[in-house]
DNA sequence: TTAAACCTTCTCACTGATGTGAAGGTCAAG
DNA sequence: CTTGACCTTCACATCAGTGAGAAGGTTTAA
């Protein structure tokens, strides 16, 4: 499928999806004429890189872990570098952090709400 | 107590603190000179921007809540327009959103992890 | 087959957010 | 009076994203 109906059907604007190719996070082939050729199970990966940057993940971080979060049981079998491995974790733990901190905040405000009266 | 103390003690430049004060984050007080007056309560507050900046919270929306997050039993009585209310609600909803987004990667990173061999 | 309408390409430039660097001036303590 | 900390201000860097123009490919219909 051609830029402009991935476009529609993902709700990314075509120049985004540009942009998210120059910054290597979605790939798609090019046809004969140069054409950029999305296929359908990219509508997947482009939902979760829509996803991680809404809730604040730079584009490098994205671009590390997308190969992992799209892995099926044959990419499993790959082998992984210890580097690799070192640096997923390392995200991994950065993530729970985000998750804490933002769980610990957003319990403030809600405990904060509900201490308030209600008008 | 002044900026470099308050930058050594909490670990924020100098420049980055003024550029919060700027951003309406951290608004110190001024001395007869002119010169930025930090209280010892107000590392809390820089900590919890920090975190908050760190796990990919806006200035904008930091500055919304952060009153809220700091707020003591005395301030709880202070009446709370429906408006605002409501924003901080939001801001509670979308909180959450970005959290299940970051724990369901994070399990998928973990989940990864955990099925490629060791080496 | 030609023409119009449309799509895709790339590139330059720009925005807004989060910072950082450095120049030039002021204040205060030794 | 020199030194260091502070002041403001202008400029710059990076990241995520957008706008617009020029050139060329594709489709449709006369």
């Amino acid at each position: 499928m051609k830029i402009g109906e991935f476009a529609a059907r993902s709700g990314i604007s075509a120049r985004l999806l540009r942009y998210y190719e120059e910054q290597q996070l979605l790939l798609p082939r090019r046809g004969e004429n140069g054409y950029r050729q999305y296929s359908a199970d990219m509508l997947r990966s482009a939902a979760q890189i829509r996803a991680l940057l809404d809730a604040g993940m730079p584009t490098t971080i994205i671009r590390d872990i997308l190969p992992c979060l799209s892995a099926t049981e044959d990419i499993y079998l790959q082998k992984l570098s210890p580097e690799t491995r070192l640096r997923l974790e390392q995200e991994r733990d950065r993530i729970s952090a985000r998750i804490v901190c933002l769980a610990r905040n957003r319990d403030a405000i809600d405990a904060y709400l509900s201490s308030v009266p209600l008008t």
